[in-house]
DNA sequence: CTGGGGAGGGGGCCC
DNA sequence: TGGGCCCCCTCCCCA
């Protein structure tokens, strides 16, 4: 015991303590110590607030204590977009801290949605939300916004990232959220005080102990901080309308949900029931297919993420073409996850036109050779599938749906289309043929683009001589020619006969009998299960592109089959869908 | 339950 | 020596 006193009489540092509590045992190097810590056992507090009734053991406590009547809050972050301000200066600091951790997650979560200010860890998953998000909530938003202010533009909040509707709304939003002094003109109180200003000065402490100096725009209620004030707007939905634009409307009912999940769940209750039952199938059958996209995006991603696929160029709510003629440039390279996500649109945009299983057929081709194919090696393919991409976007604008067609003249431009896009599938293929022929051969030339048929140069690097391109070129030309000439775009059959061909071929016979048996059967619970089998199985196919594509050129095109099975059976799964669910 | 701010209090350092 | 100040921990409250 007495050695333990002695410890205690000695700092750290070993300094010696003489002034020790009786009580305690505790060491002080100066007497006025000593006194002071006494107070801790005495409960003497000799030192009284001016203000209130409150007495405290320490002066400096009444100093920091009254500053809650004054109001003066001297340590105040300097941090932008904060301006908060402490009246302690720990309070100061674990503020910082606690922005510290929000940048540590800022940097987790890079990549914001201009919409609603959610981050996200990948570009890819920002750009499924905002697709997800333009898609299923912008006409809804729109509405909201012009019944609300009439009609105001939507401004992004250049601090946090949310959009507002109007100045005056991007005015409040900054007073309220960010309290920027500059958003208003009017007079705002002093950054040292947190209060408003008053003709006739009343004690803030008094009047109210904690500060609730945020108050809510809705309800009026005040909170002491902006976390709270941002965790109660939350149970206000016409906030969540105009700020955080998260709600997922029925549009046969009034029901309103906050998640995707609500609504999908919703519709799936309500499929039976005869008004919801088309809004259900599309919905649905959306939800399915975002599912897919979402499925194939990251098998991409996965694949294609050491090889610089991922440099994706920034995303454009537009979606506009990085050309004027919306073709690709041939230094697709960078471009690369533009040709990605054109492929996405197109995988998802139905656009209520019954387009071929080729097309599916062929976009889902050259995204698993995309994947089994790495580095600029797959520049072909993707200039390819962008040309496809283009020239079916050319044909959507080409040609809108007219408002009373002859049946003749309808199928006759439903065949002309479909002739024009499996010539560009054809190019496709071609192209993926070239890149898998280019395997492993130093460095693919660039392309150069004729009508949309990539064709090589003619320098020495292993692809194929520019008279056998033309060849099929011209093949393909006379092909569509007599195709639009006989209206049979059955004529547009693939060439380059072969085993793995023919095995293709049975492939989609098979693929659109299970098809028309679906369309029989037109069972949605069926197609749901059929949808998660050929996830799988689709799956296992990019597994396999990618195994291929490390081994010989022969197994790069055994894997391509592999692919193009499974995007026929996705295509007649779509066409099962298309069917059913014809678009509005 | 958790995150964040408000507030009280103990102890050390400086002049 | 002691007053003043500062640092830091801790608890409380709120949403």
């Amino acid at each position: 015991m007495q050695m333990h006193a002695r410890e205690l009489q000695r700092g750290l540092g070993g300094e010696v303590k003489p002034h020790q509590c009786q009580q305690c045992l505790k060491s002080f190097s100066s007497n006025h110590q000593l006194v002071q810590h006494i107070r801790v056992h005495t409960g003497e507090k000799p030192y009284k607030c001016s203000y209130c009734d409150r007495r405290f053991k320490q002066l400096s406590h009444v100093q920091q204590h009254t500053r809650l009547h004054t109001g003066e809050r001297p340590y105040k972050c300097h941090l932008p977009d904060c301006g908060r301000a402490f009246i302690q200066l720990s309070n100061l600091q674990q503020h910082l801290r606690n922005h510290d951790a929000q940048v540590e997650r800022a940097k987790n979560r890079p990549f914001h949605c201009n919409i609603c200010g959610k981050g996200f860890a990948t570009e890819s998953s920002l750009r499924t939300h905002t697709a997800k998000e333009l898609q299923l909530h912008l006409g809804v938003l729109q509405q909201h916004a012009a019944l609300m202010i009439g009609g105001a533009t939507a401004t992004p909040c250049p601090i946090c990232h949310k959009v507002v509707f109007g100045g005056e709304a991007l005015v409040e939003h900054m007073k309220n959220t960010h309290k920027d002094p500059n958003a208003s003109g009017v007079a705002s109180p002093p950054a040292t005080s947190p209060y408003p200003a008053q003709a006739k000065p009343i004690d803030p402490y008094i009047a109210k102990r904690r500060t609730a100096n945020h108050p809510c725009p809705v309800c009026g209620k005040h909170y002491v901080n902006e976390g709270s004030l941002r965790k109660h707007l939350a149970c206000h939905p016409e906030t969540q309308l105009t700020s955080s634009l998260r709600m997922w409307p029925c549009s046969v009912c009034q029901a309103v949900f906050t998640h995707e999940n609500g609504l999908l769940s919703h519709m799936e209750h309500m499929r039976m029931e005869p008004k919801h039952q088309f809004a259900a199938q599309y919905v649905l059958s959306r939800a399915a297919a975002e599912r897919r996209e979402r499925d194939i995006l990251a098998a991409v991603s996965a694949s294609a993420g050491g090889s610089g696929l991922l440099n994706l160029a920034p995303p454009s709510p537009t979606h506009s073409d990085s050309s004027s003629n919306g073709r690709l440039s041939s230094s697709a390279g960078s471009e690369a996850g533009a040709t990605v996500n054109k492929l996405s649109d197109l995988l998802r945009s139905n656009n209520g036109q019954a387009y071929g299983d080729e097309r599916v057929a062929a976009i889902a081709a050259a995204a698993a050779n995309m994947m089994a194919q790495p580095g600029e090696g797959a520049n072909a393919v993707q200039v390819a599938a962008a040309n496809l991409v283009s020239a079916m976007r050319q044909q959507l604008a080409r040609e809108p749906p007219p408002e009373t067609p002859a049946p003749n003249e309808a199928t006759l431009r439903m065949q002309q289309a479909e002739a024009l896009l499996r010539s560009q599938a054809e190019a496709l293929r071609l192209a993926v043929s070239q890149a898998a022929a280019a395997h492993n051969t130093e460095p693919p030339s660039p392309l150069r683009h004729n009508g949309g048929f990539p064709t090589p140069t003619n320098d020495a690097s292993g692809q194929l001589s520019p008279e056998l391109v033309e060849a099929f070129r011209i093949a393909q030309e006379q092909r569509l020619e007599q195709a639009l000439r006989l209206h049979d775009p059955r004529m547009l059959g693939f060439n380059i006969p072969s085993p793995q061909q023919v095995a293709q071929q049975a492939a989609q016979q098979a693929a659109q009998q299970a098809a028309q048996q679906a369309v029989a059967a037109q069972h949605a619970a069926q197609a749901q299960a059929q949808a998660q089998a050929q996830a799988q199985a689709q799956a296992q196919a990019q597994a396999q592109a990618q195994a291929q594509a490390q081994a010989a050129q022969h197994m790069q095109q055994s894997s391509l089959q592999m692919a193009q099975a499974q995007a026929a059976q996705q295509a007649a799964q779509q066409a099962v869908h298309l069917q059913q669910n014809p678009q509005p």
